[in-house]
DNA sequence: GTGAAAGCGCTAACAT
DNA sequence: ATGTTAGCGCTTTCAC
């Protein structure tokens, strides 16, 4: 690895000089002529900056920690480091992830994190809830994402929960639908109850009367199947809005039993939590795409602005909720609906 | 931060002194009482070493390059990712994380990588493939995770999908199937040829003919299911190995339409891409887990053993292929099949 | 305009 | 058994 020493000394310079230049700081202070000089030999030699010595120097790292559980089980956690991950690069910063299943484990992470002088932390958690972060952490910057964070002295950006179900439900209304269902989970989170009260929202919009025999919450496997089948017999539907993709699949099974086609005599919006059902039941299922890449993309801006204390502009194109929509669905239930993400700042500042 | 210096003056010793005893080299080298009185004062005053510094004093930063692709679209990425971070945590490493789509970008990001002194790297892939290491990467320590490498110059790991097709087939068989169906993958890559060897090699040992009739190769969606359909009314299969979890979908939708059940009318294996029909669909399918954190985390150890030189041993309770299997499902078909991995060492050593 | 010098926090060879 | 010293590669003040 080539060094500034060595820079300056074959340009026949100081290091100080070699310094101001790479760093772009020679504007009024170098002679042209001498930058160019400069310039010459350091591309010539390879040269390449050491982060490790700068940071030791300026005590910045350009490093972001992102802490989170259960990233090797949920199926989106990938989307979300990425847009992490790109927004970091993009911002000229890397970004160190770290998992962490219990509280002793996500304290030594964070110890090693800080060890390498991470400027800031991503807090990040695999399903919506309320999060709290650590004390550890409490007076360094955070940003909290794919969560609700319980105090509100930390900002977090979450998905819509609301906003998804009502979206869909208003969808199924649109389509003509005359008896929508829910399908929901029975495990009493954070997105459920929201998704739910979207759903009744939409209905009572329409004019309807929200009927509890057209709901179900579910879990998996026979138990799911047989909920959904005794919903289906005994009120009807001809509409479904899906707490998730796992759950449309029994709707799916309930209508190929009756030779019914999904898309045609039945509408299906579901949440694609797998990534698998658009792209294996496209163009008959409606989904909802959650938007992971565009919260940690959202996240990273957020935490730089903190670190360096300024408002950061994102490229239109590159902004959470801009990233191009599936193609439209040709079938009676509506095209993806790209869900809007619910920013909130923090109400002390940093 | 309590800096080394701080310790020092506070015990009244030298800087190299606690150095020594704050790296456990004190043994024999520094006097007991003297050690426990730095231990003591460290501890007191929360000191906590600086990677940085050290890193740029050692040359050494035990931080690892996780390089890789598609991280955002692909289910399975954070398995890989956390299996890696499992184990660099176990090894006292740090994982930095970047993903690359266009070979600038990874130029980019390896350069960053390098920038930030990464002792070694991950080159992982999100589908099996024959990869191809960067130049830039030559003589460095280097392993291939989820892909095969091209010039057996560094070390791999990837699944045995030979095995896969094998085992799923055999399984198949023993079940007592009569005609087992094949339900591949229209592109072309690694993994679906492999896995149809596996199939015909069972076959073959089974003392069955391969019947191009009870084979198909599919994209998705309604083509898909055509195709699938089309299959099961021309030959009447009563078992399917199915390349994934998308693909097994159609043959549900089949059995749903024909008011058969999948686990008792018919037995269907599939690999389990998307992390979602394991839980959706158990126990009437059976699913081969595709050991993406098993990986990671053999990569990393791998890895770690090149760049210290020596060979590492993983718990047993740790090593790949050792976690603990889905219970045993209650149907015709069989159990979680666990999937075998091929590790390849380097042709040349490091 | 440019260079000398100090020092970020640490390790390690060398003295004592 | 402990301390002194010399950097690792860089940034940044302060002289000239």
């Amino acid at each position: 690895m080539t060094t500034m020493k060595e820079v300056a000394q074959a340009t026949g310079v100081s290091v100080s000089t070699v310094s101001l230049v790479l760093n772009n700081l020679d504007k009024g202070r170098v002679k042209p002529d001498t930058a160019e000089r400069v310039r010459g030999q350091a591309k010539a030699m390879g040269y390449r900056s050491n982060a490790l010595a700068r940071s030791l120097r300026t005590s910045r790292t350009r490093i972001l920690g992102f802490i989170s559980q259960e990233v090797a089980t949920t199926p989106f956690a990938g989307g979300l480091i990425m847009g992490a991950q790109d927004a970091a690069a993009k911002l000229g910063y890397m970004l160190i992830t770290v998992s962490t299943d219990g509280v002793a484990q996500e304290e030594r992470q964070i110890a090693a994190l800080k060890r390498y002088g991470a400027d800031g932390f991503l807090y990040a958690k695999m399903y919506d809830r309320v999060a709290d972060v650590p004390a550890s952490l409490a007076k360094l910057p955070v940003v909290v994402a794919n969560a609700s964070e319980r105090t509100g002295h930390f900002p977090a950006v979450a998905p819509d929960e609301f906003q998804i179900g009502y979206d869909a439900t208003r969808r199924l209304v649109e389509a003509g639908c005359e008896r929508i269902a829910y399908i929901g989970d029975k495990d009493p989170i954070l997105a459920q109850g929201l998704r739910f009260m979207g759903y009744k929202a939409a209905l009572e919009e329409a004019g309807r009367v929200f009927d509890p025999a057209l709901a179900v919450h579910v879990g998996f496997n026979q138990e799911a199947l047989d909920a959904v089948e005794g919903l289906v017999r005994a009120s009807e539907p001809d509409g479904f809005f899906c707490f998730n993709d796992a759950r449309a699949w029994y709707v799916y099974e309930a209508a190929a039993r009756r030779g019914l086609r999904v898309g045609a005599d039945w509408s299906v919006v579901g949440v694609d939590n797998h990534r698998v059902f658009a792209e294996t039941l496209a163009p008959r299922l409606t989904t909802i795409e959650l938007p992971h890449y565009e919260m940690g993309y959202w996240a990273v801006y957020k935490l730089v602005s903190i670190i360096e204390g300024k408002t950061l502009e994102m490229d239109e194109a590159e902004a959470p909720g801009a990233r191009a929509p599936l193609p439209a669905l040709d079938v009676p239930s509506p095209a993806l609906i790209h869900c809007r993400l619910v920013e909130k700042d923090s109400v002390a500042s940093h």
